[in-house]
DNA sequence: TAGTAAATGCAACAATATTTCATTTGTAAA
DNA sequence: TTTACAAATGAAATATTGTTGCATTTACTA
């Protein structure tokens, strides 16, 4: 997870990335910084509900270009969001972690601290990035699931 | 790629499946069958503009649950459809492989025959499927390109 | 404390996907 | 071959997700 950071910090995050502190971005900077998990946008949505929709994309989609989130696709093609644990910067992204997709709670799990093992493409392709994707169980959907072996 | 069929064989695969032998269907098989990339699905609505959208849907959604085609997102969350390589049957997909998405064609190229190296979990976690992506210049792409090294 | 660029809010629109129901069609049985 | 029925399609309405244009407000600078 992303280490917690308070009210201060998420301004400072704000005036690094040279954009304004407003009260909609600081919210959306706490939110999702209190999660373990990427939130999805409808998520986002229902619980900015008093931030206009247009807003909400924007602010999104500004802390993508500069490097502060990422986005997502689960399993169902939902746009989720997720904070960037390294070095991301403006253009810059290195989110090559896998993404874990509980079936059970729906929750996206960013497992920053696997390493994807290296790939060999067939020949002519060129790879820039990769992402793994996972589904299954997570740990407490598991430990809840009564038919586990 | 998946191999080139014709049309008696399309009719017998929706034999197989005990679905019906429809126009619509069949030229969506035709059509996916022709291609060795998964076709979008504004493109299959763009191609296939005479048979109706939610037909379409819905031809989609049966023969996934089939197990003939599987969807897949692009990077820009868009949904595509590719012919199931393996051994895929109603509700039992196995499509573990590559999917590499051309950031010049913006084709997504299922590699089968690619297998993916073993995966350690964190502690808890429960994996069924594993998916991996990866974005970059398909081999033709990779040709037209200027600026390759 | 102004002045200004940035950010927000709102309305309209576009694209994707689902639900409901009437009509048509493929298939199996008579 | 004809009939009967379930399956499939078509069409309209609705829902969800995302974008564009423009007026208004706000945060920061000077
Ligand atoms: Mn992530
Ligand atoms: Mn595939
Ligand atoms: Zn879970
Ligand atoms: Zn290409």
């Amino acid at each position: 997870m992303a280490s917690v950071k308070n009210n201060y910090q998420f301004e400072d995050l704000l005036d690094k990335h040279q954009l304004k502190k407003t009260a909609p971005r600081l919210r959306v900077l706490s939110m999702m910084y209190s999660k373990n998990t990427a939130t999805s946008q409808p998520d986002l949505e229902s619980v900015m509900n008093d931030i206009d929709r247009v807003t909400l994309y924007r602010i999104l989609n500004v802390f993508e270009e500069k490097g502060i989130i990422h986005k997502v696709f689960d399993l169902n093609g939902t746009a989720n969001y997720a904070v960037c644990h390294s070095d991301c910067g403006a253009n810059h992204h290195h989110d090559e972690h896998l993404h874990f997709n509980c079936t059970g709670c729906k929750n996206v799990y960013c497992l920053n601290e696997l390493t994807l093992p290296a790939i060999t493409l067939p020949a002519g392709f060129r790879a820039e990035d990769f992402t793994l994707y996972a589904s299954g169980l997570c740990p407490r959907c598991d430990k809840k699931n009564p038919a586990r072996a």
